[in-house]
DNA sequence: GTCTATATACGGATAGAC
DNA sequence: GTCTATCCGTATATAGAC
C-alpha cells in the first residue's frame, strides 16, 4: 500500500482529530458549538505543535500560543484549563488514534511476516501523517506530570510488546531466525522512531516514507530471515 | 575490547571532564583554585544532568540547581554567567571529548569492517560512560540558542558522514553490499542512539552494553554483508 | 464567544555581608 | 569563596467588558 492510499483509507486529517477531541472533552471545553470548537482546536493544536517542536513545550508561553493561533489568551482558556490539560489532550488523542489504527491493520493479517510488515508500514505511515504529534510525544514525555509519564511508558511498552509477540510467533512457526525477541523488537522500534525524530533530515534528502519503509523492511528481513548466523544473539553470557 | 577495558584506557571520569572544562573556561570562571573548581563543577554538572534529564533543562530553576548541587545561588553564578553559558559548557565538553576519542579509535583501524566495528563499539561505550551527557544533548538541542543548535546539527552530520564514508569505502573494496550508503549510515546511528535514549529500559532488563554492541554489529552485518538481496535498496524510483 | 487589562506568583540574576 | 536577601522582569490565569 502506498502512503497516499493509506491516507485516504484512514481518517487522520486534522479535522478528524479535532472532532474526536471535542467529543471526548465536552465537559471541560466551555464552548459548545462544534463548528467553532473544531475550527479553533485546529488552530490551537497546530500552534502548540509548531512552537513546542521548535523550542520546547515548557518554553512556549501562553502569549506565544495566543499569537501563533490567532486567539486571545482569554479565548484559549475557554478550551483548556491550563498547559497541563492542553498537553494531556494532545497526548491522549495521539495514543487513542494510533492504538486503534495499528490494532486494526495488524490484526487483519494472519501470518507473522504479514503482521510484521503491516506493523512496520502502519507505524511509519501513521507517524508520517501525524509527525508533529509523534515528535512531540517523544520529546516532551519526560517533562509531564507523573500520571502522563506513566501512560507514556505503558503505551511504549505495549507497542514494543506487539513486535515481540509477532517475532516470537514467527520463531515458533520456524519462519524467523532464533534471535532474542525482545531485543530485536527494540531495534525495530528504534528504526521506526528515527523516521519521525529526524523527519526534516529525510525530507531534505528527498527520501519518501515509502522508500524508508522498504529499506527498513529489508534491514529487518536480512536479520530475521537469516537463520544460521543470528542465533548467536541469545543473551546467555559467553 | 570490553567496556571495563575501554573505561580504563579512555579518560572520561567525571573528574577528568571537569578538569578539562576548567582549563577551557579559566577566563569566565571567577574561582581560581583548581581543586575547588573541579570539586564544584562535578557537583554542578551532576545536578544539572540529573534534574534536566528528569524534567527538562528549561524547567530546571536555579533554585532547583542550588538545592541539588548543595551550592547557593550566589556561588553558582561564580562558575557561569547564566543558564545559557552553563548549557554551552556542557555541550562543548561533550562534543570535544567524543570527537577526540572517536577519531582516535577509528583511525587506528585500517580495513572498512575494522573501522565500522570500532566506530560502533566506541560510540556505544562512550555513550555508556557519558550516558546522561548524550541524553541531554539529544533532548535539549532544539531548545538552545541559534548558535548552539547549529553546532549540534553540524556535529550530528559529521558523525553520520563518518559512517557513510566507511560504508562507501567498504563498497568500493567489494566487502559491503551495494546498499544506499547514507541511508544505511542513518539506520546504524538510529540503533546507536537507542542505547542512550532508552538506557533505563536496557538496564532494567539486564542488557549490558557489550551485549547490545554485539547485537548491533550482527544486525548491521546481516544487512551489509549480505550482497545479493540488499542491492534493491538503491533509491532509484521503481 | 472573544477580547483587554490586571492580580499574583515565580524565576533569573545581583549586591553586599561574612 | 560562599551565603542571604532582594530587585525586577515575565508568565500564568482570571475578571469583567463587549
Amino acid at each position: 500500500m502506498t502512503y497516499a492510499e493509506f491516507s485516504k483509507l484512514i481518517q487522520v486529517s486534522k479535522k478528524d482529530i479535532c472532532r474526536e477531541t471535542f467529543a471526548e472533552n465536552r465537559k471541560t471545553i466551555r464552548i459548545k458549538k462544534e463548528k467553532t470548537v473544531v475550527k479553533n482546536l485546529e488552530k490551537i493544536f497546530g500552534a502548540v505543535l509548531k512552537i513546542s517542536n521548535q523550542k520546547g513545550f515548557q518554553a512556549m508561553t501562553m502569549r506565544d500560543l495566543s499569537q501563533e493561533s490567532g486567539l486571545s489568551m482569554g479565548a484559549l482558556y475557554a478550551y483548556f484549563s491550563g498547559k497541563d490539560e492542553l498537553v494531556e489532550m494532545l497526548q491522549h488523542q495521539r495514543r487513542s488514534i494510533s492504538g486503534r489504527i495499528i490494532n486494526e491493520t495488524v490484526n487483519a493479517q494472519k501470518t507473522p511476516w504479514g503482521k510484521l510488515k503491516a506493523a512496520i508500514y502502519t507505524h511509519l505511515y501513521l507517524s508520517e501523517a501525524m509527525q508533529p504529534w509523534f515528535y512531540f510525544s517523544f520529546m516532551e514525555a519526560k517533562n509531564l506530570n507523573k500520571e502522563e509519564r506513566k501512560k507514556a511508558v505503558l503505551s511504549e511498552q505495549n507497542s514494543e510488546k506487539m513486535f515481540t509477540e509477532i517475532i516470537k510467533e514467527g520463531q515458533a512457526e520456524g519462519v524467523f531466525s532464533d534471535c532474542h525477541g525482545e531485543l530485536a523488537a527494540g531495534q525495530i522500534k528504534a528504526l521506526l522512531q528515527d523516521w519521525y525524530l529526524k523527519h526534516s533530515k529525510y525530507t531534505k534528502r528527498n527520501v519518501t516514507v515509502e522508500q524508508y519503509a522498504k529499506l527498513t523492511l529489508e534491514f529487518v528481513e536480512a536479520f530475521l530471515m537469516n537463520g544460521a548466523k543470528a542465533s548467536s544473539t541469545s543473551l546467555t553470557p559467553s
